[in-house]
RNA sequence: GGGCCUAUAGCUCAGCUUAGGUCAGAGCGCACGCCUGAUAAGCGUGAGGUCGGAGGUUCGAAUCCUCCUAGGCCCA
């Protein structure tokens, strides 16, 4: 007979390979189909809430692993928590408008910026935006992340547009909204200002000269008495410059506060410059060490001045960081019409934003000296204006990287142009918004220092862009006084209009079309109105999105419980929702900032195209399916910067693989199990069975206090742990004999099964959050009913608590210290004896410990619980086999047995071969007859 | 160049902060062996780390301090 037949061996459909790749798209549309994400909320409709809201992506290209990352990890936290019991609503959204969009666009359609009306390249970014926000929503779903994909909320809405103008007009009323000159890249010969991106640097050839400035009496004076000297020859400062036609613009110069200065004495005159600098400018002027008659530090000359080279006027002494040793001699001209460094260096001293220079690169035509001048004849110009006033020191040509256009190729210039700003300490932003933070939570708890002291080092805000593709900044101008209208009430037309049609109706209409009947100015009574051209910043779009959809839709509440960004959004996102929500406000929009690192590869470097160490998301999908890669995002601790390599995606496989086996045979073991029938209380449970639901109770708690916390890491890894130790190498191997051998519905079978399914259903509803695939389809083959939860998602994490006394505790952990030393014995036997092959065949002898003694007594439970034929004490043992180290004295001898095996059950037993069935054991010859009733 | 952060076995992580003191732990992988009724599975045993480096504080440091190196983010 084959006893075969009469064992209850597994059975199930759960296929133990995953085809992850083919069967994924089959639970995305079961999940779309009935509507899963939608009635997870309605499950829990009156729970308490749980708002995260999604930062928007740019809609611009396929994802990247890091979007992938952070999409799931907010999967992974809106499936958890509405696990735990909250409403946890998903709305993604897109970030459309922007540079980056307008400048691809122009791209495909091969024109210059300007070239066509800004209605028309606006469809075009439009259609773009769509085009894109269509292809990552795929991707997204396709990555098992669940949300209102059906209703995302875009920047380029027109209700959505409508609330960034609004917003932006609740700062113009409160008076935070100002305008003043900028310096910005500038292309004279395409007469646009450009953004960084649309800048290359290119090799050019530029006059390279050393300029002397003359010191002013009083600054002469003032150094006498200061260096107890007398200057009785020509005393000056000397910059180096590579852009003469800037010092028609200079107002004054910067001195680096660290260095130290000195004043020399040189071709009879004296020349200050850095002590850092000496030697080197000797070098490069060929000229020996001069006397040093004097060294001093700059803070001496702050605030003090000098002469303008050839103007009548004066320039001032300022103190700033950025001045190097590199180049120069520790001295910078500043011109802050003309720089970035210059600009912020001016604002702090309080100096005009001067720019002689108008959009096409010519000097005004009131200018001294250049007035209606090109550039580069200024330069010429200047050169000899220099020479002929003899300040200018020495003059020669360089070859530097210069910034060029990139459609023109032509070399640019900084040029100050009138912007808006966001001021920060006009209503106390600054402070404001720094007070706000000691309110919110941030996870790592480091990232409050970062934004911290971003927020308090930043200078005003630049709102305003000279582009087409975005919010135009809603202000209209009087005619005729220069007046700004500020009330509210001049733009509730716009608005409105805005919510209907969007915003390009401020390009098409007139002022007069888009302001309320009748509107005067307040000040002059003015009735002509100029709107502006600017269009707002897009981080002001997306600071809105509290505005445009917390407050909003009425799934969501204001402030949101979370943000989850990687952490270049303290500088970005998370700083420009502050400022929004807390000069609007008044309270940040965020009660929690979560971020995350960036994607590296295995060794920790940055994935670029010039390293070739890029991993595409949609390789790995092809490749492996989406729930590796859910896997691999929960298993890195997200904090860090999170690593990815081929080693790692190997590790993950494996992991996978074995919570996916472990799963299956538990499915495969419940096949006739029904928990309302066969479920075993707790109390009336075996000591084994009883221990392993407490390890299933610690592992769980571990698990949903990891999920609390949002260290998923810690979940995956409780969850693998769980299923290969407690559970495959330990309770499984040593209960699959009850499981296959025992009769179905007797108390040991059943107890096992008791164990089986309380740890799959705990497997089951901990990982759905990450491995949602599996998960679902595990759900969809359980053997026993799953109630009315047609899907996983629909289920609670568990609750069940089961704890052993401290004794059973301690009895169970020297019980396992002991099977350890008789497992060690045993592989002796098996390696290096070779009198062994599988334990069963052993007899183990053991001489104790007096410590051990009792626990060691019950040999029949020994005999089961180690899997062995025989198990006994003897009174000594001469030559023991193996001495353990851990429980000293206890020594252990092991035989192969001579008992007979079973056939059914492979056990070797000393009654097989004298029953009434000679090939079976006793127990097997009682379950045998009981099934064949 | 500045600010913030990270660095524990081949891999992923514990341990480090509001306690500095058991031979530094786990899982996986690896090696070797077993099983063949979870089988492109399962089980056992074992080998792997001077806790990035160098100083310092301390009777004692992976844990505290300083510097350095490598890497990341954001600025310049």
């Amino acid at each position: 007979m084959d006893w075969k037949d009469t064992l209850n061996l597994p059975k199930t459909d759960f296929p133990m390979k995953a085809n992850l790749t083919e069967r994924e798209p089959l639970f995305l549309a079961f999940w779309e189909e009935r509507a899963i994400y939608k009635k997870m909320l309605e499950k829990r409709k009156g729970a308490p809430l749980f708002v995260l809201h999604d930062g928007p992506p740019y809609a611009n290209g396929h994802i990247h692993l890091g979007t992938a990352l952070n999409k799931i990890l907010k999967d992974i936290i809106i499936k958890s928590r509405t696990m735990m019991g909250f409403q946890a609503p998903f709305i993604p959204g897109w970030d459309c408008h922007g540079l980056p969009i307008e400048l691809n666009v122009e791209r495909e359609l091969n024109v210059k910026r300007g070239e066509l009306p800004p209605l028309q390249i606006r469809e075009a970014c439009r259609k773009y935006a769509e085009r894109f926000i269509n292809i990552q929503r795929e991707e997204f779903k396709r990555l098992g992340v669940f949300g209102d994909w059906s209703k995302p909320y875009l920047t380029m809405d027109p209700e959505y547009e409508a609330v960034i103008a609004r917003e932006f007009l609740r700062f113009l009323e409160t008076d935070q909204v100002y305008r003043r000159k900028k310096p910005v890249f500038w292309c004279p010969t395409c007469v646009t200002a450009l953004a960084e991106a649309e800048v290359e640097y290119e090799p050019h050839e530029s006059p390279s000269i050393y300029v002397k400035f003359p010191l002013t009496t009083e600054t002469i004076n003032f150094l006498e008495r200061e260096l107890k000297l007398v200057l009785d020859k020509p005393t000056f400062v000397v910059i180096w410059t590579t852009t003469p036609w800037t010092l028609p613009a200079n107002l004054a110069l910067a001195l680096n506060p660290e260095f130290t200065y000195l004043l020399i004495e040189l071709e009879g005159e004296y020349l200050i410059v850095a002590e850092g600098r000496l030697s080197a400018l000797c070098v490069e002027l060929g000229i020996d060490l001069p006397k040093i008659l004097a060294r001093f530090s700059p803070t001496l000359l702050e605030g003090k001045k000098a002469k303008h080279p050839f103007y009548e006027r004066e320039s001032l002494f300022v103190l700033a960081d950025f001045v190097t040793l590199d180049t120069g001699t520790g001295i910078v001209h500043i011109a802050p019409g003309h720089g970035e460094e210059d600009y912020l260096v001016g604002l702090k001293y309080g100096l005009e934003i001067y720019t002689p220079v108008d959009e096409e690169g010519k000097f005004y035509p009131d200018t001294p000296l250049v007035g209606g001048l090109t550039l580069s004849k200024a330069n010429e110009i200047i050169l000899s204006e220099l020479s002929n006033r003899g300040l200018l020191f020495r003059s020669g040509r360089i070859t530097h990287n210069y910034p060029h256009c990139w459609r023109c190729k032509k070399p640019i210039i900084f040029r100050a142009e009138y912007q808006w700003f966001i001021s920060m300490e006009a209503k106390a932003l600054r402070t404001k918004a720094l007070n706000a933070l000691k309110n919110v939570k941030f996870i790592p708890s480091w990232g409050i220092n970062r934004i911290q002291s971003m927020l308090e080092s930043r200078p005003d805000w630049c709102i305003s862009r000279q582009r087409v593709w975005g919010v135009p900044i809603t202000v209209f101008k009087c005619e005729s006084c220069g007046e700004i209208l500020k009330d509210y009430k001049f733009y509730e037309k716009v608005i409105e209009l805005f919510k209907k049609e969007g915003t390009d109706i401020w390009f098409t209409l007139t002022p007069e079309e888009l302001l309320p009947e009748n509107a005067k100015c307040p000040k002059c009574g003015g009735t002509v109105f100029s709107k502006e051209k600017d269009i707002l910043d897009v981080w002001f779009d997306s600071g809105v999105s509290f505005a445009g959809v917390l407050e909003r839709r009425e799934e969501l509440t204001f402030p949101a419980d979370l943000y989850l960004e990687g952490s270049d959004q303290h500088r970005g996102w998370f700083q420009s929702s502050l400022l929004c929500s807390v000069g609007t406000r008044g309270v940040p929009p965020y009660k929690m900032i979560l971020t995350h690192g960036f994607v590296v590869d295995g060794k920790g470097r940055k994935m670029s195209k010039s390293l070739g160490n890029v991993i595409h998301p949609q390789d790995l999908i092809k490749k492996y399916g989406a729930e590796i890669v859910r896997l691999w995002v929960s298993a890195e601790d997200y904090r860090d910067d999170i690593k990815i390599s081929q080693e790692i995606l190997d590790r993950l496989v494996e992991t996978y693989r074995k919570i996916r086996n472990t799963c299956r045979f538990l499915l495969g073991n419940l096949y006739d199990f029904d928990p309302e029938r066969h479920l075993i209380p707790f109390e009336k449970l075996p000591p084994f069975e009883r221990y392993l639901l407490h390890c299933l109770s610690q592992s769980l708690n571990k698990i949903k206090r990891a999920y609390e916390n949002f260290e998923f890491h810690l979940v995956t890894y409780e969850i693998h742990r769980f299923c290969s130790v407690e559970l495959s190498s330990l309770f499984i191997d040593i209960n699959r004999d009850y499981l296959y051998c025992e009769a179905p519905d007797s108390f040991k079978r059943r107890a096992t099964q008791t164990v089986l399914y309380y740890a799959l259903d705990t497997l089951v509803k901990t990982m759905a959050p990450i491995l949602s695939f599996t998960a679902e389809e595990i759900w969809q083959n359980l053997p026993y009913s799953k109630g009315d939860l047609e899907s996983v998602f629909l289920a609670d994490l568990p609750d069940y608590d089961f704890q052993l006394s401290e004794e059973e505790l301690s009895f169970w952990k020297n019980t396992l210290l002991l099977r350890e030393e008789f497992l060690r014995a045993l592989e002796i036997a098996r390696k290096d004896l070779k009198i062994i092959g599988s334990s069963l065949e052993a007899e183990l002898y053991y001489f104790p410990v007096e410590e051990y003694r009792s626990l060691l007594r019950d040999h029949a439970f020994w005999e089961y619980f180690l899997m062995v034929a025989k198990f006994e004490e003897v009174p000594d043992l001469e030559d023991p086999l193996f001495v353990s180290d851990e429980i000293k004295g206890l020594k252990i001898s092991i035989r192969k047995t001579q008992y007979k095996k079973c056939e059914r059950c492979w056990q070797r037993r000393p009654e097989v071969g004298t029953l009434e069935n000679p090939e079976l054991c006793y127990r097997c010859l009682e379950v045998v007859k009981e099934i064949s009733k």
